[in-house]
DNA sequence: CCCCATTTTTAGATCAGTCTAATAAATTAC
DNA sequence: GTAATTTATTAGACTGATCTAAAAATGGGG
């Protein structure tokens, strides 16, 4: 109930990229360990170690010695605000400037230091406040609630039809592969077989022409959604019927202050 | 002859807002003295000594000790692609993301040091290739070649009647002001009275409202063009006569390669 | 329960950009 | 032409972000 101090505290790129890392790596369900964040930053482990520790003094996670990082509600929030900006000017260079989705994100990861709010409500607003970026994935609103993602990780699909809901792989040449093949977000297609022990997918995009074939680790950056065969799942007593949007897989909830 | 070696070095952004800084006080007639690059940028004069040595040592400026700093060719380059970018992106955010003239500025000194190229030319197709900038500056070509200014202060000006071509002050207030007063670029007002002694100018714009008078300080950074009453200056022989664009006080020479 | 491979932290440096205070050069004033 | 004033440089220091190499902690396998 104390009145959370809304100290907008205004921190270095650098510190904004590190947030977003956490937050990413967090959001995985992985331990944000040194190396890890590391690993995303492209920067030495002693870097990091010194740099979670600045973190923690400021309030924006917990940095626990040999073990990693946790961020507080403030580095969340400031964390999720990034994700914001990021995707939002995704979607802007997409639409607005005819950025192709293999281009959008090394621009982004620059803008979203430098553009003011103003900039991203405008933006917001001539877009018609859009909620998902060019990859598919979840535009956090301006207060900071992300929807809840219900996909499933094509890596772990069973054979069947199913919708892309996001691509989660910022790599240009993968992405322009994708798209040259026909795999988009909110494209069909059906996946036809799996090839045992680590094996290859085969699967066919909607069109209806040739069948792509998926290396394991390129299908594990792709999130689908079953199409059809929707059990319509027994509501449990006292939850209210949902409304709005309850299109095929479209999650509804809302996390995150 | 010597085929210009056209790498393309690159520089931080502090490093482009001192070649800025460093051209526009050039453009001003001016020698670009420690101290004046230093208030420019709101940085110590000892600063301005360390790096003015090494933008000599990376070959952007000449810089002779007690005296001063003077572009090399290469850092003229840099700094007119910047004038470029930072007055495009004053025009994007003007007529797409409709800010205030008096909002622009800030803004842009941000983003031109984070946009790519491509952001660039797509802005500028978008815009289809304005001239201008929102404050009435010339915007340079992708070529580096930028109109010569034939304008004149509204300081030294005599009274008459004039066009406002261009305001080159990027201070809040005062461009608030000058909106709320109806003088912006292209903006038709009769000078009718110009105090002596640093006195104040009584300006009566278009809409033939209100007066509007203006402090002399303020009058510099107002440049216009007189209007109507052009003597139809006598070609001296062998000068072609220019087609295009020659409406009263625009300029179609160019400069700079 | 101890050893070893892996992970993490510590120690010591570097680089860019900045500052303040002290000194020196240049310019202006008399 | 010397003194006073202004302008510029030097000296020394700091901060943020990074590195490499060395030391220390962790966590399994035997
Ligand atoms: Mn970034
Ligand atoms: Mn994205
Ligand atoms: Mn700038
Ligand atoms: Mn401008």
């Amino acid at each position: 109930m104390a009145a959370e101090s809304q100290r907008t505290t205004t921190v270095s790129s650098t510190v904004e990229d590190y947030l977003k890392v956490v937050l990413k790596i967090e959001d995985m369900k992985q331990r944000a360990s040194t190396s890890r964040v590391a690993r995303h930053l492209d920067v030495a482990d002693a870097t990091v170690t010194d740099m979670l520790r600045k973190l923690k003094k400021a309030g924006l996670l917990e940095y626990k010695p040999y073990y990693g990082a946790t961020l507080t509600r403030k580095g969340r929030r400031m964390a999720v605000r990034m994700l914001r900006r990021h995707r939002l000017l995704e979607m802007f260079l997409h639409q607005v400037l005819g950025y192709g989705w293999e281009q959008v994100h090394q621009e982004a990861e620059r803008l979203e230091h430098a553009v003011s709010d103003l900039f991203i409500s405008r933006i917001d607003a001539l877009l018609d406040y859009p909620a998902q970026d060019p990859h598919g994935e979840a535009i956090p609103d301006a207060r900071g609630f992300r929807q809840v993602e219900d996909d499933l990780c094509l890596a772990e699909a069973e054979p069947g039809s199913y919708i892309i809901r996001k691509v989660t792989n910022s790599e240009a040449e993968f992405l322009a592969y994708l798209d040259k093949v026909g795999l988009r977000p909110a494209i069909r297609f059906s996946l036809q077989e799996k090839a045992p022990f680590q094996g290859p997918l085969k699967l066919l995009p909607e069109g209806g022409r040739e069948p792509v074939y998926l290396g394991l680790e390129a299908s594990g950056s792709i999130f689908v959604v079953p199409l059809k065969q929707r059990p319509p799942a027994p509501l449990p007593e006292g939850a209210a019927s949902r409304q709005a949007g309850d299109r095929p897989g479209r999650a509804t909830e809302k996390e995150e202050a």
